[in-house]
DNA sequence: GAGGGCGTACCGTCTGGTCGGTTTGCGCGA
DNA sequence: TCGCGCAAACCGACCAGACGGTACGCCCTC
């Protein structure tokens, strides 16, 4: 329970601080401070500076995979597994919307095999989505005039985006804001019309 | 030319070594060492390591402004002007790429006085962006049924996630992507079919 | 010979990380 | 119930070095 708590803290202290100033510019004194802990009992739990970081990834990217794979485990047809993959990776992005500014502001500074490991499992992610694309390209509800690659893009930028303009105070729902993408991405990669 | 040529130096190094590093963990000396010059005649030029991470916004924040306002001047009906606009980002940001790399992943590095500068520009930029959508909708010809706000983040998202994705040794040259990319964002903003 | 462009040496500060030691929690034999 | 022992949790003073920035003076050009 206490060792937990300690964990926690410095976690949550972290991805505040990282999501504010930038992961380079918060020091680990910065984050034991407002954690309320040592920096000893922090270097207890966590081996660097560049682990803490990680930690934030991985809890988010872990998430993220599992909705992923039960969405696509229920099955349905392609529009509409695309439909509800797209509305949930928006409505968790935007609870999650600290991780995702500290992740695609501060990717680039996690040492090599762990910047690898968060690659990966990004592409496992894509990869997943894009074959979920090509069923739809298949079945000819998505148009197939524009490579998938370049859609897979399309669909991601919404997504990667969200940090950069959404607020929780702003005027629209996370669920409104899901639902007006969804829509937007839909209709520019179905070849019917809606 | 011998004093642009050290300032044009610094620049082009500086800008290098924020895409590949990232702007915090690049030191000043670095900088001056891969321009060929001492911190000395660096400082002598640029007020601050700030200043040089300001240099590159500045530049690729002026030329994007005269762009739009040229496109917006000559006129025509609005989703020809949107189109020449979304066309003319995608491909100019595939010209800067790694400024748009170094843009978006320490913007939030500037200090506070440049910072506003910046976030002024570029809301400018937005401002003007947001008005043609309007007359567009005014005009019957884009939807009005999602916050024009969602419409212009949908349209900023695609050209932000450019430099996460785009590369010029891929398979897609940048006249393509610019094509793909307006022709999937006015269809899905688009009231009538295509 | 004056002044601006530039080189050099240096400063105070702060960084991520370490390490020897102390405290805390807990199973267990008596 | 107590006390023992021991591992895990935790502390905080302490590095070595790198950082951004500056002071000052040399030299070349006009």
């Amino acid at each position: 329970m206490k060792t937990t708590n300690v964990a926690d803290r410095v976690t949550a202290a972290a991805l505040d601080l990282f999501a504010t100033q930038g992961y380079a510019t918060t020091s680990v004194q910065q984050i034991v401070e407002a954690a309320g802990v040592t920096k000893g009992a922090m270097y207890h739990y966590f081996q660097s500076k560049d682990d803490l970081l990680f930690a934030v990834y991985d809890r988010m990217l872990a998430l993220q995979k599992s909705h992923l794979d039960e969405i696509v485990a229920a099955g349905g047809p392609a529009e509409e597994v695309v439909r509800a993959v797209c509305v949930d990776v928006v409505e968790t992005s935007i609870d999650f919307l600290p991780e995702g500014t500290v992740f695609f502001r501060s990717m680039h500074m996690l040492t090599e095999p762990r910047l690898k490991e968060v690659t990966r499992r990004r592409r496992e992610y894509h990869d997943e989505f894009a074959a979920l694309l090509r069923r739809g390209q298949d079945e000819g509800v998505f148009r197939a005039d524009v490579p998938r690659s370049v859609l897979v893009a399309h669909f991601f930028s919404d997504v990667h985006y969200l940090s950069h303009w959404y607020s929780p105070q702003g005027p629209e729902t996370k669920t409104e804001v899901a639902q007006q993408l969804t829509d937007l991405f839909l209709r520019s990669i179905r070849t019917t019309a809606p």
